[in-house]
DNA sequence: CAAAAAACCGTGCACGTGCACGGCAAATAT
DNA sequence: ATATTTGCCGTGCACGTGCACGGTTTTTTG
């Protein structure tokens, strides 16, 4: 049986309202009677109930999510939605979202759409910041109205930022040396590829690639790494050259890095280039259809997960914690890498679903 | 603004009282008025507040959690701290934990722990039900007297059963023969050691090499399984026979598959065997601190995380959700398996310490 | 037709906490 | 000496829902 602020008040012989004040830091209480109900609080174990507290307090907390419109851009789907499945959940303590999307293409639509989610004079903002320069500007703008920022996907490193929640690209690198190095080294040449390189996820990709240079070099590989960067990935005459490069020198590659999760982009109905790399390692990105069934087919070896549902997810949940529980939170949340293959990919689905739904 | 049973009143032009009857299927109610109520209720998007629920509602929820005692097996310590993580926070919902520990060894224990777990009149039980016959008997009587049961890491089919949290180990056992598998294959023999086989073990196990086998068939790969048992592994004499054994044929030896946590337990202190298996594929379970070191030493190079820690999580919150939230519950929930690897652990201990933390 | 039963509905309290308001005594100001 | 301020504390309402109780109307029974 918990203890309440009721059973305080009898034993300290005060009124609940003290004790009230007494566990608050409200203040008006004389030290002699604070010091008595903290220590019958302390030694009873008093807990706050937490829900009754948001049943009281009766106030909303208002929480602005700026986001890419995953119209331009699929990946953005995914955090979405891991967004979107704690809103019923969150909104018993009176937590309220408020969407604001803008153009991944375009720094203005960002800029407005920041504006936009100040208007309602949110208590925090859940920001992909993808454009760097623009969002210096607003942050400080945040810090001075006492908004709490969190920041998503894109790592950036500003005093005003309550966390980041995303992905190591770095690692990313790493895991990926390691699943090159898997296999014994008969050729040295690893290509990595970017499709559609844009100059906002040059932080990303150039952090993987070092990542990736970074296990070669430690463990003293040998790989020959190649950087590769298509910008128009819908372009197919460009794809096409790009892929009989590749053909051409098949025997000479060990394996192929995609950067990002654009991998089926190049294999899609490519078939000559699909059997010229039967026996290459190729490393993709995330649990995308397509990619699956590129993986499915062995003609992708390995898909690093980096969990975009769950980015969007525990931010919410990050936030939910601090305004409802008060806790702490860290300041870098780097989700994990998963290696999926063959084999355990099924799971990881249902891991998606699971996880996400539990609290809603 | 969400919708609340007073304004349903309001709309209806009834009492709060009759609200409350028709949403709660409470009967004593004109049809009229509940079809004019529910219609409202829907159009509106009444949801209930789940906090002012429970805090109404003042009835607490007991839940029995009968596992090993971690003494004697440290495997569940893990399942055990993922239980004891949820517990402050469901404690404001009006859920108590009660718990009853047996020693993993000794049937007897168990059948006394689950019938004192009976004694506070739970509304669940949450159970490692290690003793098939045992368990058997054990979920009539829990049947009976309706109480849910939901069982952790053994699966056992009985109707009876809420639902399953845990591995599934036939796709353990798929997995690791992909991973046997990335290495081409100069020899064939793969070694599945399994140190410490107790009988109520032997399911998990068999269902992991029947799943490497499985793989090997599928796949064509032309592995050569062969079962090794040491049922004490404690014994140093057994051990160096064993260790000596694989050291002598160590250039015929493709890969070891550790079939438990253990392989700690030959790899300690093992040097002339450590060498010895420099070249062959180590797979093992379980991110115990000394499975990690030998890891990072290059003596295994995969673990694969079963998620321990989580087990006990999502049964608590499972049966969580079926209580609070009366979600339908999935009868099986088999957690990912993680393939772990020196460039990706440190990341799992994050996930493990975050995810848990979460909502505490 | 009266009495009993059944069907239906409203009222009020409780859960634990936040918070506004007002009260009272002591200290200070006028 | 009276008025005002200050420090300290208790009271009471609100949050949204569950539930017991009692009341009123309608139906059934003898």
């Amino acid at each position: 049986m918990r203890i309440t602020t009721k059973d305080i008040a009898k034993l300290a012989g005060v009124s609940r309202g003290t004790v009230d004040r007494v566990l608050n830091n409200r203040g008006q209480v004389s030290q002699e009677v604070k010091e008595k109900v903290l220590k019958i609080a302390r030694e009873r174990g008093y807990k706050k109930n937490v829900l009754a507290s948001n049943l009281a307090r009766n106030k909303k907390i208002k929480i602005s999510v700026v986001l890419p419109d995953p119209q331009h851009d699929p990946f953005w789907s995914a955090p979405l939605d891991g967004i979107r499945s704690t809103e019923t959940y969150i909104a018993n303590y009176g937590i309220e979202l408020n969407y604001c999307f803008f153009n991944i293409h375009d720094s203005k639509s960002y800029s407005k759409a920041f504006d936009k989610s100040f208007r309602i004079k949110p208590d925090a903002i859940l920001v992909a910041p993808v454009f760097l320069k623009e969002s210096m500007l607003k942050f400080q703008l945040a810090s001075q109205n006492k908004v709490a920022v969190v920041c998503i996907n894109s790592e950036i490193n500003h005093s005003d930022i309550l966390c980041y929640v995303g992905q190591n690209s770095f690692q990313c690198g790493l895991l990926a040396g390691k699943l090159f190095n898997l296999k014994p080294l008969a050729t040295k040449i690893i290509l990595a590829i970017t499709l559609g390189h844009h100059s906002k996820n040059a932080i990303h990709i150039n952090k993987k690639i070092e990542g990736l240079r970074s296990y070669d070099s430690l463990n003293k590989c040998g790989f020959e790494i190649e950087e590769i960067v298509l910008e128009d990935f819908e372009d197919e005459k460009a794809r096409q050259e790009l892929s009989k490069s590749i053909i051409h020198r098949k025997d000479n590659i060990h394996g192929i890095f995609f950067t990002n999760s654009r991998a089926h982009k190049l294999l899609d109905e490519n078939d000559p280039l699909i059997e010229a790399i039967q026996n290459q390692i190729v490393v993709g990105f995330d649990l995308l259809d397509s990619n699956v069934n590129h993986m499915n087919n062995g003609n992708i070896d390995f898909l690093l997960n980096q969990n975009p549902r769950k980015q969007g997810y525990v931010s919410i949940i990050n936030l939910f914690n601090y305004f409802i529980y008060n806790k702490e939170i860290q300041d870098k949340v780097y989700l994990p890498i998963d290696i999926v293959v063959k084999e355990n990919y099924q799971q990881y689905l249902i891991e998606e679903e699971l996880i996400m739904e539990l609290l809603v």
